[in-house]
DNA sequence: TTGTAGGCGTTATCAT
DNA sequence: ATGATAACGCCTACAA
């Protein structure tokens, strides 16, 4: 920058008020030091600036894992908007650890990136409350329960229109007991189950819940378990796209066909589910909008705004993979 | 810092001294300032450090689209690699646009990352080698051809091994005409396509091949081209998970059964194909280990040594979607 | 409208 | 071994 300013013959104040646009320069001087800026092929320097500036236009994200297309999607629609109002994203995987969560934080903090969105691992996690608290930053949470002493944003799926529908549809094939295999300690779990358990009782329907973590493997796990109870669930919703992946393993393995055999609904669109033979039935919602909305939160609290939550639609679509209840046993044996 | 210094009676130098290790502190100093330190909560400001030391441990990762899961799994392997390593990880995509892939290669050059990780939108874009030659950083490009004049760490995939495995296959099977659906402007898609012409030519089989964008769109729209074409082939392979998501839609659309009326392989393992009946012969890589790779290099390169090139397996998976060449024309009729 | 000077929070150099 | 001081590159009172 000095450069810049002894090339134009000014001082270096004029030239940082030229590119901070700043309203009182005189059109000759604007002049003189974009030439020399140009000449130079001069860039500010962005760390000195958000030392000077107090703000690094920068936000941190945090997510339990980025390989799931679910939050794929979410960080691509987040960083999308984010960058149009100017802002980069850091990007980090908390490997479903609240204990990483927390140190996430408390480096974003360090960073002093200007916000935070958040995909925690854990709710009610002491360690995450305790750096939230601490790090007083605007924050966006997505799809969580409210914090206990955090003042953040939040931006939340509708889990239980989705969730009543898909229950509603398979009560009207003639289901009488429908298995649920279904996350934990997180909003998107805890709200599918509530739905879940409120429109199994308002159809008198049985329904019978498996919980585990997110993963393939507890898709699998639950999905045989409920295969291989005594009274098998002619209708199967699993709650969580990765889950469901282990559960479509283990029922082909089987030779469990569906809407043949049982009925499955899946949660969160992926490709699979239209591609799949039959076609898989789900609860879908917009991925690329939650993380836009987000973000979109978010810029509104660095903009000093008011912000309240922002419930976003779930919709269930139903396809060949639901049917009238089948002797599945038979299958079975 | 200066209170922790007035708290701790002693100067700020030895505050800062005591905190990054210096080797000359009396233990009773190290004492009396982590005391304090404590006391006050102090965390330092990375920013201030960043400015100072000349390296912000942070790093720009350009890629095309984060919500294609092959990219997604790249990101995670390597931003688990930098963050073990220190590093924390900008993430940004360019959205397909050389352009955009200029724009941030000279953003996180003012922002001062101490190194990049590009996946190029485009290979020999004039204005990305411009940006690339300007900002003179540690460099590592994923799966792309050399760059005139950048010297860059380069990860590859060996696409010849897997697509030479995947027409033997084919050819072994009983097939004449193969197509190919590929993309453009990538070493990915030429690799394959070069693989895929000499396969084809040492077997004495017809390829026939159609270029695009890597899109849904793309594979849906060269898929009927090769339908539709006077002489059909008798097996395809498509190159690129998101082209097989649109050619595996237009084929169900079309009632055109993989293994019975056609061969099909797809290229970038996702679950779809391991679930999809019949199961789905492709050309598989590992992309978390792509990404973490990418990472090593670029940290190898960090700490001044010299790297070359390293390139990763890709292994045919055969799975039921290829069998025999049947006839496929009177399906379609 | 423009220039001068001090400081953002660190660290490295140089004394002591 | 410790302390004072000058940067790192920029912005912003304040003065002119």
């Amino acid at each position: 920058m000095r450069e810049v300013a002894e090339l134009a013959g000014v001082a270096m104040s004029s030239v940082s008020r030229v590119l901070s646009g700043h309203p009182d320069v005189s059109p000759r001087m604007r002049e003189r030091v974009l030439a020399a800026v140009d000449e130079l092929g001069y860039k500010p320097d962005l760390l000195a600036q958000s030392l000077r500036r107090r703000e690094t236009l920068s936000i941190g994200f945090v997510v339990a894992d980025i390989s799931n297309p679910l939050f794929a999607e979410i960080v691509m629609g987040a960083e999308r908007e984010l960058r149009a109002a100017g802002y980069s994203m850091l990007l980090t995987h908390s490997e479903g650890d609240p204990a990483q969560d927390a140190a996430h934080i408390r480096l974003f903090d360090q960073r002093r990136v200007d916000g935070l969105i958040l995909s925690l691992a854990r709710e009610a996690d002491r360690e995450t409350l305790d750096a939230l608290s601490r790090v007083e930053m605007p924050t966006v949470l997505i799809d969580r329960e409210p914090l206990e002493g955090i003042d953040a944003a939040r931006v939340l799926s509708d889990h239980r229109t989705g969730m009543t529908a898909a229950v509603a549809h398979l009560a009207e094939l003639g289901h009488r007991r429908v298995g649920l295999v279904v996350g934990r300690a997180v909003r998107p779990a805890t709200e599918r189950l509530k739905a879940f358990r409120e429109a199994c009782a308002a159809r008198g329907l049985e329904g019978v819940v498996r919980e585990g973590t997110f993963s393939v493997e507890t898709g699998a796990r639950e999905t045989v378990a409920l295969l291989d109870a005594p009274e098998t669930p002619t209708a199967l919703i699993i709650g969580g796209n990765q889950m469901m992946i282990g559960a479509l393993t283990v029922l082909a393995e089987r030779g469990v066909e569906l809407g043949r055999d049982i009925s499955f609904i899946g949660c969160d669109d992926i490709p699979v589910t239209s591609l799949y033979r039959p076609p898989i039935a789900v609860v879908r919602r917009d991925n690329h909008e939650l993380g836009r909305v987000a973000a979109e939160l978010l810029l509104a609290r660095l903009r000093g705004e008011a912000t309240g939550d922002i419930v976003l639609p779930t919709e269930f679509v139903p396809r060949p993979s639901c049917a009238p209840p089948a002797r599945l046993q038979e299958t079975l044996r």
